[in-house]
DNA sequence: TCTCTGCAGAGAGGA
């Protein structure tokens, strides 16, 4: 972020709003000027501007604006208004009118000609030439030669630097033409280039033979992003031949990523100007392996990049082609929104097809709105859509959930019309939060329909490749000749940790610090001494329960009360706020949450920013996101204006094991020192791509740290969580017996039932007996952790496209969880979980109607607890397909090792013991006798239950009259294979050269 | 063998 970036920022803006209402006067550019700065309060912090000096500066470059307007905003061109032509000849003049402002702001995805863009603003223009000489426009539009006004549709693009017409600037207006043509379904023969510090404005032909320039150059470009995409040189070192298995093999994993950019310009004057230049000289030497020492930039190359040791720039090299690999499974998804119709993609279950805009929908927000740009400028406006035909399937079928980001488009042309996320999903509705205004008349006028014509629209699964850009950031900010020295050496050497000496227990003047360490067990203590002692790094690997939570708290304290600043970071967002929860009642400290508000748990949202109101000056501003002595967010939001500006003593990352190694990288290089807290018995980071993963991206820093250097590493065992029957289960199958219970009360909890009253008149009449119902059983005290077996129903799993769901088993933890809560139990106290996305849909569905009862994935559930955990197995069928989920033990420990005081399991027992773990599982449970058959018909005994449901249900309003269950659930449709040809992809529209999408 | 997480991002000037 420079200066004159953010005054250019700014004075687009107030150029569009000028546009945008009409009013071009002094007052009224002042009145702008004004909005805008205050509304960029951020931008100024990282530049370290006043709002004063901004409004200055942006002043000074607005002054031609009501110039500008006042020559040019006109039905029809005045005799000063005149419009440059670079080509233009001797003797020629030419006119300029805008009458009319059609947008600002668009964003136009052109699939056709494999580009997008961001245009300033489209206008309606007429152009009069008074002069009758051929020109090279008047060629271009192959149009005889005019003298009389002409009413063009044309892109509007500002420039407020240089005051020369550069060719990036004509070659980015000659592009927005085509982009234009296309959206508009009309001629753009040429676009209008306005320079603010010249006040000219400028004429660009879209000649032919310069565009056809830049598409080949485009398509040269995409050329070699693809050659790498799908080069084979990848290879990795195959092991399967030799008889030594190394531990981890997968340090022995040779990657070779070959060269796949075009080679440097090596011009020491353009290069020494260039801004890429740090990254340009880096690839040049690790990934291209360039030896020089006679070119023109010898020098500059040897300045940028001498420091580098093989060592290093072959763990650049790894994990820069790891990354791509991984990045692959998600522009392969990507493409589709420009390559598949609506249809065949809802069929995939990433999108939904043939939606229309509910015009009666009002949102009612209950959040604070936000205030910054940063905690949700997406979320700009809330729409709600439903299907166009009200009998289709439900929405809840496929792989779009709340929280996922999402394009709005309308095909063929209206490309990512809105951008945003799902803010609620139900079975025949969703609401959206996005960045621009859904405007039916528009569209229509737009697509030269009726005003009546009715508007469908297409809701995709956006695949953010953002994420990747950054981590590949973080990786490369280690081997600058600038960057991060510290923890190059630290992560990528493996230089050991140094630690000093801390002698005597943890002490503390601070008397309620004092009183939290005291509470903490000798274990957790050590953790705290260790990580005092620690000069560059200290790992903590704690075991489900033993209160890493407490630990970071606690750890926080005492950091805050010695006088240092803390970055608290995580994976997720809501490892972060449980953590925050521990210190919001009591913290006598500042506490920043930055993040997405959306996303950020309510409770939590008094330590955003929004909830102070917007800051009116930048001193305020810089108050609130400088002295704060900890700051919390996730890995990936670290793009803050704050972090131009701050520095931490102490970077904390919790889930650590969870995290991939060049995203946990992130944070830490705006810290002195680091803590990784994580379990590596426990879920490891999420690698999509199969040969990234046997390449070693899993590993996280998390274990690459513990397995070089056990002695940075301390232990936490003592668990707090489970009694002594739950961690039984982990402690055999996992943890050796290496978990202890902290304390007899802990080992010996049970989850009280304070009303047992439903349960005598819930079988008052009914045909089930009492005595040996299950329902009875599984609620009995005494029972802490049972597997519900139902093969005796049976209750066979589904599929929906890819996805996988069991209606049976979801009724039956629909039932017991009715069961629980018409007992006493609280909500609060019963947390779902299942390993099947459309599971978790299914029941949070299902138990709808109690919002306070949490339903999550396995992979979600990790750093949670709850009194009462319910697992919904869900794999049950006669073919013995257990699936890839179930057979990590990792995964397996996460989702037994939640429960406090009561563990219920449903599953099938005939086809879950064939993978190994749950083997062993089993035998464990039938020895301990905590397995419980179910009889015939055990999801029909208690009627009453379900159908209390249901009754409940259908008295609701709405779309969800229509439903009930044997609909909602019923079987999924087949998917079509879809046949894939070329020629079918863009729906006859002209791909020019489509190298990207590979076809 | 089908599952899990986050991330806005093209363009704002430079010369």
């Amino acid at each position: 972020m420079t200066p004159s970036l953010v005054w250019g920022n700014m004075l687009h803006e107030v150029m569009q709003m000028c546009f945008g209402d009409g009013d071009w006067s002094e007052k009224g550019v002042d009145e702008k000027i004004g909005g805008v700065v205050s509304k960029g309060l951020e931008d100024l912090l990282s530049i370290n501007v006043s709002v004063e000096q901004a409004k200055r500066e942006v002043k000074i470059r607005a002054k031609g604006l009501k110039t500008f307007s006042e020559r040019y905003i006109a039905q029809e061109p005045k005799p000063e208004a005149v419009l440059s032509n670079t080509r233009q000849q001797q003797g020629q003049k030419t006119l300029l009118a805008i009458p009319q402002l059609l947008d600002v702001e668009e964003d136009i995805w052109s699939p056709s000609y494999g580009l997008k863009g961001k245009l300033d603003a489209s206008v309606q223009a007429v152009i009069s030439e008074t002069d009758t000489t051929p020109n090279p426009f008047t060629i271009a539009s192959r149009k005889p030669n005019v003298s009389q006004s002409e009413s063009l549709t044309m892109p509007f693009e500002i420039k407020t630097g240089r005051a020369v017409a550069g060719m990036e600037h004509r070659a980015q207006t000659m592009l927005y033409t085509l982009l234009m043509s296309e959206r508009y379904k009309t001629d753009v023969p040429s676009g209008l280039l306005y320079y603010t510090q010249s006040d000219e404005v400028i004429r660009v032909p879209a000649a032919r033979n310069e565009i056809r320039a830049l598409v080949i150059a485009r398509n040269r470009m995409a050329a070699y992003m693809m050659r790498r995409t799908r080069s084979k040189t990848w290879r990795h070192r195959s092991h399967e031949n030799t008889q030594a298995i190394h531990v981890d093999a997968r340090e022995e994993v040779n990657i070779e990523a070959e060269p796949f950019l075009p080679s440097t310009i090596d011009d020491a004057r353009i290069c020494g100007k260039c801004y890429v230049l740090d990254t340009c000289m880096l690839y040049r030497k690790a990934v291209e392996g360039v030896i020089d020492d006679h070119s023109d930039i010898a020098d500059m190359y040897a300045l940028k990049t001498s420091h580098l040791t093989p060592t290093q720039t072959t763990f650049f090299k790894k994990w820069e082609a790891l990354i791509s690999m991984e990045e692959q499974d998600l522009i392969k998804f990507r493409k589709e929104i420009w390559t598949m119709g609506a249809e065949e993609r809802e069929e995939k279950g990433r999108c939904f097809a043939n939606m229309v805009l509910d015009v009666e929908y009002q949102y009612n927000p209950n959040t604070p709105q936000s205030t910054s740009k940063r905690e949700g400028k997406i979320h700009q406006f809330t729409y709600r859509f439903i299907k166009a035909n009200s009998e289709d399937t439900t929405l809840l079928n496929g792989h779009m959930s709340v929280g996922d980001a999402v394009t709005v488009s309308i095909e063929p042309d209206l490309l990512a019309l809105a951008r945003g996320f799902i803010v609620q999903l139900t079975p025949h509705q969703v609401v959206l939060g996005v960045d621009h205004l859904v405007d039916l008349q528009s569209v229509r006028r737009r697509n030269w329909l009726s005003s009546e014509a009715l508007v469908i629209f297409r809701i995709d699964k956006d695949e953010l490749s953002g994420g990747m850009g950054r981590i590949r950031d973080n990786l490369a900010q280690l081997f600058y000749a600038e960057g991060d020295t510290k923890r190059r050496e630290l992560v990528v050497d493996l230089k050991p940790p140094t630690f000093i000496d801390f002698d005597g227990p943890v002490v503390s003047k601070n008397e309620p610090v004092a009183k939290t360490i005291s509470k903490l067990n000798t274990n957790q203590q050590l953790a705290i001494r260790k990580v005092l002692s620690a000069q560059d790094y200290a790992l903590v690997l704690g075991m489900p329960g033993t209160g890493k939570t407490t630990v970071i708290a606690a750890l926080i304290r005492v950091l805050v009360a010695m006088g240092k600043t803390v970055l608290l970071t995580s994976y997720t967002h809501s490892a972060v706020d449980t953590i925050l929860r521990k210190l919001k009642d009591d913290a006598d400290f500042g506490i920043l949450r930055l993040g997405n508000l959306d996303k950020i748990h309510p409770d939590m949202h008094q330590f955003t920013l929004s909830s102070l109101g917007a800051a009116t000056s930048i001193e305020q501003l810089e108050h609130r996101v400088m002295t704060p002595s900890v700051v919390a967010t996730t890995c990936l939001t670290i793009d803050h204006a704050l972090f131009s500006r701050r520095h931490f003593d102490y970077c904390i990352v919790d889930e650590a094991s969870q995290v991939t190694l060049p995203t946990c990288l992130g944070p830490l290089r705006f810290a002195d020192r680091f803590v990784l807290v994580g379990d590596h018995f426990q879920l490891p980071p999420l690698v999509r791509n199969r040969d990234a993963r046997k390449g070693g991206m899993d590993v996280s820093l998390f274990r690459r740290l513990s397995d070089a250097h056990p002695a940075a590493v301390i232990d936490l065992t003592e668990q707090y969580r489970m009694n002594e029957d739950i961690m039984l289960l982990s402690n055999k199958l996992i943890y050796s017996d290496r978990l202890r219970c902290g304390s007899q009360e802990v080992a010996k909890q049970s989850l009280r039932i304070p009303n047992r009253g439903y349960l005598r008149k819930l079988h008052l009449g009914s045909s089930c007996d009492s005595n040996d119902c299950w329902l009875n059983r599984v609620l009995d005290e005494r029972c802490k952790a049972v597997f519900v077996d139902t093969d005796g129903i049976p209750a066979h799993d589904s599929r929906v496209g890819d996805l996988v769901q069991n209606i049976t088993e979801a009724r039956l933890v629909g039932q017991v969880t009715e069961a629980l809560l018409r007992c006493g139990i609280e909500q609060q106290q019963i947390g779902v979980i299942s390993l099947y996305r459309q599971q978790i849909k299914l029941l949070s569905y299902l138990l709808e109607d109690w919002k306070d009862i949490e339903i999550l994935t396995a992979d979600r559930s990790q750093g949670r607890d709850k009194d009462c955990i319910i697992i919904s197995m869900v794999k049950s069928n006669d073919l013995g397909q257990i699936g890839d989920l179930v057979k990590d033990w990792r995964r397996m420990n996460v989702t037994f090792t939640r429960a406090r005081s009561k563990l219920i399991i449903f599953g099938s027992h005939k086809t879950l013991q064939a993978a190994p773990l749950l083997e062993e599982f089993f035998k464990l449970m039938d020895s301990k006798g905590w397995i419980l058959s179910l009889p015939p018909n055990a999801d029909q005994l208690h009627e009453g239950v379900s159908s209390r449901t249901l009754s409940k249900r259908s008295s609701d309003s709405g779309a969800r009259d229509r439903l009930c269950l044997k609909d909602e659930l019923r079987p999924p449709k087949r998917p079509r294979r879809s046949d894939i040809s070329g020629d079918v992809l863009a729906k006859g529209r002209p791909i020019l050269k489509d190298l990207f999408n590979e076809y």
